[in-house]
DNA sequence: AGACCCGATTTGAACGTTCAACACCATCTC
DNA sequence: GAGATGGTGTTGAACGTTCAAATCGGGTCT
């Protein structure tokens, strides 16, 4: 009936407990002869170790807990969704499972992540969404919970983090503009002060001031709330302007999407850059900054369940630019 | 050090272990002062039960299954994600947690899950995307794994499912737009087969009929694939037609927007209405039909906790149509 | 007074696994 | 030949919880 034990096996194969034990987590100490007759019981029996009672023993639940959010900011954003994937992904090459949890705020996210841990129900947690003064990363430092960040606050943080190089995705599309002809580039941006859109702004002003554009590019840096409407008409406030831009990169694909609908309703001339290469960039014909989400899955989880002690605190992955209609036209 | 055990919590208070348990699990059975008194210690030592110890000694995980997909085929769905969401925030309040877990195909889904079951990590698991032909169903009822299902398979099904009542969403739509004055009213869906497409399509066949307005709509009925160009194409298609519609009803919002690209470029009267109620479609102002996920999650939860006998096998969700101005202009 | 019951609490056992310690036998060494 | 060594396998114990059965004081009833 109910699902084979060790015992089962081991009786089947006239061995002991601890014998089919060896067999599967030390099969040098087992006699060849002998691991064969257990192995055999084993497929026989279709015999799997019990999670429950491995994590009991081993204190250790081989979880990981993640905060899934009521709706992420990012409306285009199947970011999350791709995290989510990567994570659980990178987690089954480790052996690990998610455990989904909610909570309203940081505060209560620490505080459910507590209870979890002390209930031995996760090892460690996964943040996403790190911002500027974010109290997540100190407060379970000071529980001694285990984690990892997706994203850096503001400080030099001494934890595991694991971030995009956003600085270099936009300094890429930059230099892709540049050498496709453009001299007058403009950017659109989260309002200052988000750590993410500083950065992705720092690396399109960079990039143009290492080819001596940024003279005279003042009215070409516009911020403003993610949203399609928004890019849109932050897009026709460049036109208007006396001398537009003939370029654009925005800080994510939503306002690049807004861009592109403008420049599309007046016949503009206008190269879009997004970020983020959401399924809509492709659908768009929109060329966009690809973050690779793989790569952070599996570094997320590395750094979480690696050793802990001498690793480097933090991780930095490059982005790929992926070219398409939208900046690629002559 | 270590978390406090029942142990510990007993020695504090002066009674023993079970005295502990009865407190938290059946405090009618101790004496009002004993019970105090052990409170006492248990909030003074932080003392949380640990869910592995009881999941061991219950034979329960308290948790729930959940396939995370690579990618779905719904571009612009947050569908995925809110459900995700909505799973969590039912499943907290039955005191049952999600696990991810990811599978390349259907049959693998099925393995994966039974392995996750016959460790004993997951009690049962939530099925996504049903499609009509599925044989996920099947599978884990062979292998008497709890389940319920978010959608129908095309047959009776006679496994717990959720579902929403898609035929009235697109019905509502027709309605609406009735009521506005519109006789001439498209429909935009997924290639025949599909089951949700089909029952969405014949919520939009019925409605009409019952308005007598079916007669000389053959041309009305466009279907393909779900993308925002090829949902610009059929706009084009159907505005391009001597008698063209002054309505759409689109089967997703994916659809509807590039409805939407087009009459917004063509400058064409063409009211709209799509299905999902994305973010998408709040940010272009598209009125859409909204499928109730919390409701949904809640429901599921219940199924697939429940007593599991005498409960009605499936149940009907109604969906809300929301109106936005793609729609309520004159 | 003795039998009986009842509420309150305690002790023993079990869930399935693995670590630690030990037993056994064959072989090697001095 | 006695002792050391090492490969192979066993048994005992423990992880933290809760069910089941046992215990212990008081009452109450006859």
């Amino acid at each position: 009936m109910h699902p084979p034990t060790v015992e089962d096996v081991a009786r089947a194969a006239g061995v002991s407990r601890q014998t089919v034990s060896n067999v599967l987590n030390a099969p040098q100490r087992v006699r060849p002869e002998t691991r064969q007759r257990v192995e055999a019981a084993i497929e026989q029996l279709g015999y799997r170790p019990n999670r429950v009672a491995q994590s009991l023993r081993a204190a250790t639940s081989r979880m990981i807990g993640y905060r899934i959010e009521p709706m992420h900011p990012h409306a285009l954003g199947s970011m999350h969704d791709r995290l989510l994937h990567a994570l659980a992904e990178a987690g089954r090459a480790a052996d690990h499972h998610l455990l989904l949890f909610t909570a309203d705020d940081p505060g209560d996210e620490v505080a459910n992540v507590d209870a979890l841990h002390r209930a031995g129900a996760i090892d460690g947690v996964v943040l996403y969404g790190i911002q500027s003064a974010d109290p997540r990363p100190a407060g379970l430092r000071h529980l001694r919970i285990p984690f990892a960040a997706f994203g850096r606050t503001g400080a030099d943080d001494a934890h595991p983090w694991v971030d995009i190089d956003n600085t270099a995705g936009t300094a890429a599309a930059v230099e892709h503009l540049v050498t496709r002809g453009h001299r007058r580039i403009a950017f659109l941006g989260y309002p200052e002060g988000v750590a993410v859109g500083d950065r992705r702004a720092d690396g399109w002003r960079t990039a143009l001031d290492k080819h001596g554009l940024l003279d005279g590019s003042r009215h070409l840096d516009l911020r403003g709330e993610d949203s399609l409407a928004n890019g849109a008409r932050l897009a026709e406030a460049l036109l208007d302007h006396h001398t537009p831009p003939t370029a654009v990169v925005a800080a994510t694909d939503t306002l690049a999407a807004g861009v592109l609908r403008t420049v599309r309703q007046r016949h503009a001339r206008l190269a879009v850059v997004g970020f983020d290469d959401t399924p809509t960039a492709g659908a768009l014909d929109l060329s966009s900054v690809r973050q690779p989400i793989e790569a952070v899955g599996h570094a997320m989880i590395r750094a979480l369940l690696g050793p802990g002690g001498n690793e480097p605190a933090g991780q930095l992955l490059a982005p790929e630019l992926i070219v398409r209609a939208s900046s690629a036209l002559p």
